[in-house]
RNA sequence: GUGGGUAUAGCGCAGUUGGUUAGCGCGCCAGAUUGUGGCUCUGGAGGCCAAGGGUUCGAAUCCCUUUAUCCACCCCA
């Protein structure tokens, strides 16, 4: 037990460990270019943040929030998702008195209580943009073609844009009154969650994935038809811009997002086996949500980084290599032990990748060694090369040797390099 | 929360209808004459057979319970 770490966490190392700090500075890189500026918020929020912001109905806020009360009685919960701590931040640090808009990106963890499955944890990780500030299509384009060059970064080709509107509060309205009714007639149809469903969040029915529910509702009622004139130009300006952005993407009338908080325009990034990398969309409503003093209207998405490494393995990409070794420095008798690790912090501090012997290992064992961990060169240093100030190199692809002047090879590995 | 599969060495797996000291491959460590890897050979370390209980003369093997893990549903990144 006490070596078991928590259900639906992972460890990270190797080579995973590597390809996710290489994502996050692929992600940091990006948003660098854009001017999207960091932001770490904390772990935990206080829990009704969460509860007005994300919304009470969500499963989210329901079933799979931490939450716990703290020695000071107060109710805290581990963050479930970026936008809300984002969020509040903003607020609190009344962000939105500078200039405007405000970019923000994020690298956090994610919390919820679920049963862990192929690309879902209990804590997972998420890389997010929150644009603040602008109602124009536009802000949504700048997500989006941020988004399609992260994935062109990454060598990702399998993953396929869907977007979507839901309308604001007062399409919603008459929306749901349609859709409702229309639940209504095909009641006895419908699969028996999708019938409690029909009560609690109607919307949810669209993307039920029982085959008979997902025909009759071919034929419901979609956000997109109930679109009022403001709503609906939005929507088709902001594909009219990915078109002449060259784009590719789809009108998917069955996206919903199961986040109270989005407006008008929803898209999801897929793989080709269906699942989410990537949900985002408008949400200008949750600004005034949090603070009724504020109505300031933004576009955001949450990317998880768990997936994307899935994605990589699936589609088959490298992505990278851990770095090889570049030399490997055997070390051969104790009184040259110092002499030969003076040399090898000199080769680093020359910016070499530089292994050495740490356990008294005899020269053969020392070479097997080199061999296994890849390393690209080997020198061994002994009392001889010591007195001639020289040493042989070994590449151990070609298995032949130089002889270089001690205070020479760094010189030597790098123009080899 | 619901349903199904799985649990034997660091990893991947065998283990026959219950029968003596539980095996194999890879990996790890050492050696094959003195200061040089990869191939080969030899040797070695490493298992409370997930945990607890039961049946039995005897359980990795049969039964029960628990836990973990994987997959799916719900939902989501």
């Amino acid at each position: 037990m006490i070596t078991q770490r928590p259900k639906g966490t992972q460890d990270w190392y190797g080579l995973d460990m590597y390809r996710r700090t290489i994502i996050e500075e692929i992600a940091r890189k990006l948003c660098k270019t854009y001017n999207i500026k960091e932001i770490i918020t904390p772990a935990f929020e206080h829990t009704v943040l969460f509860q007005r912001g994300v919304g009470e109905t969500t499963d989210v806020v329901q079933k799979e929030m931490y939450t716990f009360q703290d020695k000071g009685d107060r109710s805290i919960t581990l963050k479930p998702e970026g936008t809300a701590g984002a969020v509040r931040a903003f607020l609190e640090n009344s962000l939105y008195n500078m200039s405007q808009p405000t970019k923000l990106f994020y690298i956090t963890q994610a919390f919820r209580y679920e049963n862990p499955q192929s690309g879902r944890f209990r804590q997972h990780h998420q890389f997010g943009v929150e644009f603040l500030g602008s109602a124009s299509p536009l802000a949504e384009i700048e997500i989006i073609t941020l988004l399609t060059e992260f994935m062109e970064e990454l060598g990702l080709k399998g993953v396929k844009l869907y977007i979507n509107s839901i309308g604001c509060k007062n399409c919603r309205k008459t929306y749901n009154e349609a859709l409702l009714s229309f639940l209504k007639e095909h009641e006895n149809e419908l699969c028996g969650t999708c019938r409690e469903r029909m009560q609690k969040n109607p919307l949810r029915v669209l993307d039920c994935k029982v085959p008979t529910c997902h025909e009759i509702m071919k034929s419901a009622p979609r956000t997109i038809d109930y679109l009022d004139d403001e709503c609906r130009e939005h929507f088709d300006d902001l594909q009219s811009l990915l078109s002449k952005m060259d784009i590719p993407f789809k009108v998917d009338t069955g996206i919903v997002r199961g986040l109270d908080y989005y407006t008008k325009t929803v898209f999801e990034f897929i793989n080709s086996e269906g699942l989410t990398l990537c949900g985002g969309g408008r949400y200008d409503n949750l600004v005034n949500e949090i603070d009724e003093k504020q109505d300031i209207p933004a576009v955001g998405f949450g990317f998880g980084i768990e997936r994307i490494i899935k994605e990589l393995d699936a589609e088959g990409v490298q992505l990278v290599d851990e770095p090889a070794v570049d030399l490997y420095v055997g070390i051969l008798g104790k009184e040259s032990k110092a002499e030969a690790y003076k040399l090898v912090k000199r080769l680093r501090q020359a910016g070499l990748i530089v292994e050495t012997d740490y356990m008294d290992r005899s020269v053969k064992a020392q070479m097997k060694y080199a061999n296994k961990i890849g390393a690209k060169n080997t020198v061994i240093i002994g009392a001889d090369e010591l007195s001639a100030g020289r040493a042989n190199i070994k590449n151990m692809d070609t298995g032949n040797q130089i002889e270089v002047e001690l205070n020479k090879v760094a010189e030597c590995l790098l123009k080899a390099n």
